[in-house]
DNA sequence: TTGTAAGCGTTATCAA
DNA sequence: TTGATAACGCTTACAA
């Protein structure tokens, strides 16, 4: 049953012509006689030769396949930030070695080290909630393969980036709900060591103040993303004297479950507290309360400018110019 | 700024040995000496050292990476599949080459293409819904790469796949909601030419049957996915004379669209008509109104369960025996 | 205990 | 127009 992938060599055995002539004729070089180059091509078609990738990779130094690292691809955020990456890198016949962290840094590192070792041309990674080093990327600088950080970005400068301005996103969150008459708005954050937390927490001091509201820390919750931890922050919040009559969560993830925790409280949902949150993913619509607004990321917008930005860094590979690329995309306040 | 990965021949020339001998020492053959092993062992360290995979596959015939070819990452079956697959494959030390062909039969030939040039050790695929040929990934089978199917599987035997039986899962949704007092159910079914929808139909005839209910065509309907198609297969029932009492759709996406369509044409959702689903996400927990009852189809398992028989064939691979090896998980229903 | 050399499949350089 | 050869980084049989 074994048949076997026939290589160049077996080619050119059989008909009696060196490995060089059958290469140049399967490449159409220019100078290789009308014959041979058809008898070649014949015979390549009847057996079925493949060109071996590995080889050919092996020799250029490329292995054309970029590395993508993702917390978690249950979530639609990232789920669409794939897709996004993938819409790039199949124009460029280039493939994709996925992993995910589980937003765990010990995974993360040892994803790194096994894309590493496979040589990936390149890396696309969004960061686990628990990654503060980042020894295991700066082992892709030093050996030259391009590091492209999206959404989940390191807080530096020193690095290639996109993401979107959650601070501009959050002021204008503020905003809006100033605009409603609310004032006693309350943010459940994510954990503090994400970039992510800070941008939001920085639009949510800016955003109050520009009001001039007064900023209350009692407002501001933190949760890592399990269930139990918001439904900790939403019942700090509910035991508040002064109750807050908006809730800001980190994302529609968190959302889902502040109102969970809301329900059991029996809150009123949008009606005694506006809930509003980040991501605008499309499971809102299926639930019964959907935040009254949501901050549209891009995610799949995100993915692919990343990806483009890495194809950017893969093409000018002997450029000089080591600056660092970074892109930030204006977040949009969609109203349900 | 470009120090360059350095190579064993590097490490043996600054040591003034061999390269065999520095490939040995690192690899900690028996009979190498201890201080020639550590004095390797300690400049390779200094040096940053990391063995070029590349390399290594490209000598032993291999990559350690397999492909994994999905119909939409978006959908929670995929995602937790894709996680099931990683589990397995994180411990062999396998990397995952991983694209999506949209629903797409020719994306999918073309994926299935670029995954053979990478040389990929096995694949695993959860077919399109546009795919009825197979050429593309018959393929593999010359070049002795082993494909496992899951989920979306080909109807034949002459494959390795795994599966939830869908048929018997019908008929106990059917047992189920007789036993509720329902009598006119309908269905709402994928295209034709997927194997699930063809194992839905069964067991929906089986379970009719079983029960002695009259089966009436006029209950059987199609969708294509998309949100008008679903609406429209709603509209249809809706608009029959004798009434649905149940409706059982394809999946919880399907579902959760037919709710909307019934939703909009002033149906009491699972009062005066029951919802039920297959797949058991966890999405809609979060919705207004989940299904009464869904099938368990395990996708996380699914995934894993085609890895573990892939690399069952991967370690046989000069074994003789040549039958496939086909897995049905059975599916359980949940009530909500 | 260590070194030498061949080889994996392909391509580029040089020579014919 | 075609062929011979070397090279990519690593492993491994064989030789020393």
């Amino acid at each position: 049953m074994a048949k076997p992938i026939p290589t160049i060599k077996e080619i050119a055995r059989k008909l009696n012509v060196s490995a060089s002539t059958v290469s140049r004729a399967l490449h159409d070089h220019p100078r290789i006689g009308l014959k041979t180059k058809e008898r070649v091509k014949k015979l390549a078609g009847e057996l079925g030769y493949e060109p071996n990738s590995q080889a050919i990779f092996f020799k250029q130094q490329k292995t054309f396949v970029i590395g993508v690292i993702l917390p978690s691809i249950r979530e639609e955020f990232f789920s669409q930030a794939i897709s996004g990456i993938e819409a790039v890198t199949t124009q460029s016949d280039y493939t994709i070695l996925f992993a995910q962290s589980y937003d765990d840094y010990k995974r993360e590192v040892i994803v790194a080290e096994t894309m590493k070792r496979q040589r990936v041309d390149g890396l696309i990674i969004s960061l686990s909630k628990e990654t503060t080093k980042l020894q295991h990327l700066e082992a892709f600088k030093e050996m030259n393969i391009p590091v492209v950080y999206f959404d989940r970005v390191p807080a530096g400068d020193a690095c290639h980036k996109v993401s979107c301005n959650m601070k501009t996103g959050t002021v204008e969150m503020i905003h809006w709900l100033f605009s409603e008459g609310l004032k006693r708005i309350a943010i459940i954050n994510g954990p503090k060591a994400l970039f992510a937390s800070k941008e939001r927490l920085a639009g949510y001091m800016e955003g109050m103040q520009q009001h001039k509201l007064k900023v209350d820390m009692q407002l501001v919750e933190e949760t890592d993303f399990s269930e139990d931890s918001t439904y900790k922050a939403v019942s700090n919040l509910l035991s508040l004297k002064k109750l807050p009559q908006a809730i800001i969560s980190f994302n529609d993830y968190v959302h889902m479950d502040a109102v969970k925790a809301a329900l059991k409280k029996k809150v009123k949902v949008n009606r005694d507290l506006l809930f509003v949150s980040y991501s605008n993913l499309n499971i809102t619509g299926y639930t019964s309360y959907p935040p009254a607004a949501s901050i549209e990321q891009y995610p799949y917008e995100q993915g692919k400018m990343a990806a483009e930005i890495l194809f950017q860094l893969l093409n000018n590979k002997q450029n000089t110019d080591q600056s660092y690329i970074r892109q930030q995309l204006i977040p949009k306040l969609v109203l349900h």
